[in-house]
DNA sequence: TTATTGTATGACACCAGTGTCACATTGTCA
DNA sequence: TGACAATGTGACACTGGTGTCATACAATAA
């Protein structure tokens, strides 16, 4: 956690700060940030950052953190309503939801993207007890969906969790292209909301009851 | 590549170097890897390091480029045969063909799997030209199985062997745990099999062409 | 034996980064 | 005004890495 310091700190001074960190969190892999890049960016003194700061992982746990945060929040709307709803939908809704926030956030989208793929020691080193909770996540759907009969009671469940997990980043990284942010992102919107359709659909098909709904040709 | 010193040397000499590389570059992700713990395993003096290589670099892409010759070899058996299987017999004698390579050959895995995890920067920095063979490779297997109807004409060729390509090495990773190594993959040979055996499935009932070939119920 | 060529070696100069510390500045309250 | 607390600041010591270079050694050909 941040030093209280930090939080005394004006929200001009704050914001300009967490730009940059997002900004240089977001562009390569946490072993090639440097504080002194951040600071220089942030027009902010060596001095000071550790006077905010234990340190880079303590300001990389509050930007996951804080980041992580924002997205919960975007995705609630989808969360809250989706009790109801078929897997399957619930699935999409959450897919969707999650390109569309990496659309409008791409910065945000990009650091968690950078973490995802980082080192399980790192991992551990940020985050040392919660970690998978989006896998987690992942089952508890599909675990309902097989109760409801949804789901071919044949499937793995935490593998195919695994499989739907992995795959939110790997199609993530298909659109950013990893080439730094976005360069255009929002622009191809349909193309990449069509594009994961067209591979919820592959899951989709894989993963159903085909004993008790109806196959779809 | 590694100068012609180094190819001048012993046989021995030369396998404690290449030990020692594959050791350390399949226990952590690049950016972490120094000069300095190669040369004390291999015991070889610092000077005679860049002796042999340009730099760490050079014998990375060299430890590549071995193992990868390593894995093609390996598989080759399988490939010989291939040509008239049905293609998702294809799909799956390749990745078992894979996941048994992983597991006979955990050290020279690791290497391979964290290449893949790393940046795109770095990844084109180490081999400029070829980039994602692997997925041309799916592509092109998959072109063919929609050419003879296996394949449902409505699936995305190239989304679906993105898929495939990097579930490769999703799934790796998964049974690896990344914790290092790898402990006793070998002796949860049947477990990994199986497993993916299921994850094949979802995928396979996904892809295949339902308007040609009768469904599995 | 004596050049010559190829190899071996580790001290070293250099660099990029970290975290700290003594000192400077500002604000607030008696 | 003075004094105390909080904050700001950048020079600096330190660390862990890189790549080089002068020098030592070995093998071989003249």
């Amino acid at each position: 956690m941040p030093k209280q310091t930090f939080f005394n700190l004006t929200e001009d001074k704050k914001s300009r700060i967490l730009d940059a960190a997002i900004a240089e969190l977001g562009s390569k892999p946490f072993e090639k940030v440097s504080v002194a890049e951040i600071i220089e960016k942030a027009d902010i003194p060596r001095g000071s950052f550790y006077q905010y700061f234990e340190d880079l992982k303590d300001l990389y746990r509050y930007v996951l953190q804080v980041t992580g945060e924002e997205k919960m929040c975007y995705m609630q709307h989808v969360m809250g309503q989706m009790a109801d709803w078929d897997v399957f939908k619930i699935i999409r809704e959450l897919y969707l939801a999650g390109l569309k926030f990496a659309a409008e956030n791409p910065r945000l989208a990009a650091v968690g993207n950078y973490y995802f793929r980082e080192d399980l020691s790192l991992k551990l080193e940020i985050f040392p007890d919660m970690e998978d909770r989006g896998r987690e996540f992942f089952e508890a759907i599909l675990a309902k969906g097989r109760e409801r009969g949804e789901i071919d009671p044949d499937v793995d469940i935490p593998m195919a969790s695994f499989i739907l997990y992995n795959l939110t980043y790997d199609i993530t990284d298909y659109f950013f292209g990893k080439t730094g942010v976005s360069d255009g992102l929002l622009s191809h919107q349909e193309d990449y909301l069509k594009l994961a359709d067209k591979m919820l659909y592959i899951i989709e098909v894989g993963l159903r009851n085909r004993k008790k709904e109806p196959s779809r040709d």
